[in-house]
DNA sequence: CGTAGAATTTGTGGCAGAAGCTCAT
DNA sequence: CATGAGCTTCTGCCACAAATTCTAC
């Protein structure tokens, strides 16, 4: 394909005429793989910014959900317009998506892009189709599997707390259990990822030790610093009863015990938050009302879906949180810069 | 149910003073 | 270890326009 396109339907930021499938939130980018490697090898911090893939529908968000029903991703507004409840497409299968950080070598961009059955050997030696029709087909299965994106078993405490729907409009949906068949990681744009990451292929060394080594990659699982997570089963499998547990790093929160009633007129589901210090690990468990009242397995469905949709709020939250100081409204700090002062403080306009 | 008006709440920046921290004695 | 000086960081205060919520029709 020696064809040069005129203009990319959504061309790169940087290089301004490949075709952009990344996004960077720090930079506020949409990158090729080319551009970001060059962008993000340039410094450890550079290095550390999140990139996900592009959302197909809109081309200008990052995308945070893979619809395998239409085989494409999507940004969250994109996510909501294409599969909210009262569609039939809601009940298209999904999945939250992660992006990624570090430079990762072609090898590894390839399992997170979800071609792990795909070497960066035969990726060079197939001809321009056969890649993604072998992408397409999932015949390989076995290894492959390990590598693609996966969801992380972590909440935070923010997150099981304050996500109430009344705080905003938005309310995150169901997203189902993870489907068998992950490999479809990345939308619509397949050709295009696969096309330059082939190229990319072609300007990195070969190194068939190097193929496939998810302990390299960073793709923002690694465990939170912030918080110590611990699968919840793990620690109640005596209960057998589900449930979340977030441990707070604070020392100063090991005395402090709460229960939370968190009743959601939305979803009708209730959930009831326990900060306790368990046997020397203080921590804080959610139940669902209906995972009381109902049978263990329907519970445990239940869980995982919640699960999910908890999680997606949190990574949600993650990406968007900041610590600098917004302003909300641009008009009261113009008022305010203006206004007569004492001492600091505003006075009176007479 | 929709609209208009009233009532209430929110958010804004610079300063002073309190609180916390480091270091020398 | 206790104390004090010097420095840094944090917090509350102020007025009022804008945003939000409530109420009456």
């Amino acid at each position: 394909m020696t064809a040069e396109a005129p203009t990319p339907a959504r061309p790169c930021d940087y290089c301004g005429h490949s075709t952009a499938v990344l996004y960077c939130r720090a930079d506020s980018a949409k990158l090729c793989f080319s551009c970001d490697r060059e962008v993000h090898s340039t410094n450890q911090l550079f290095s550390k910014h999140t990139r996900t893939l592009l959302c197909d529908a809109c081309d200008d968000s990052p995308a945070t959900i893979l619809c395998s029903t239409d085989t494409s991703v999507l940004c969250q507004n994109c996510d909501w317009e294409k599969h909210n409840p009262s569609l039939s497409n809601s009940l298209h299968q999904r999945r939250p998506l992660e992006g990624f950080t570090g430079c990762p070598s072609v090898s590894e961009l390839l399992s997170v892009m979800g071609f792990g059955d795909l070497s960066k050997k035969s990726l060079l030696s197939s001809p321009q189709g056969s890649a993604a029709d072998g992408f397409l087909g999932c015949e390989m299965e076995g290894l492959s599997d390990l590598f693609v994106w996966d969801a992380p078993s972590l909440v935070t405490l923010d997150d099981l707390i304050c996500s109430s729907a009344a705080s905003h409009s938005f309310q995150a949906m169901e997203v189902p259990p993870l489907p068998k068949n992950r490999k479809a990681a990345c939308g619509r744009h397949r050709e295009e990822i696969l096309s330059q990451l082939r190229e990319l292929a072609k300007s990195e060394p070969l190194d068939l030790d190097q193929y496939v080594q998810p302990g390299n990659l960073s793709s923002g699982f690694e465990p939170d610093v912030e918080f110590d997570i611990f699968p919840s089963r793990e620690w109640h499998r005596e209960s057998s009863e589900p449930m979340y547990q977030v441990v707070p790093p604070d020392p100063s929160l090991r005395t402090y015990t709460e229960e939370i009633s968190v009743k959601q007129s939305t979803s009708a589901v209730g959930e009831t938050q326990t900060y306790v210090d368990n046997g020397g690990k203080p921590s804080i468990s959610i139940k669902s009302e209906t995972q009381l009242t109902t049978p263990k397995a329907a519970a445990c469905e239940l869980t995982s879906q919640e699960r999910d949709s908890a999680l997606l709020r949190y990574k949600q939250k993650k990406k968007t949180r900041r610590y600098d100081k917004h302003i909300r409204y641009e008009s009261r700090k113009v008022r305010a810069e203006s206004r007569v002062r004492v001492k600091g403080r505003f006075a009176k306009m007479e």
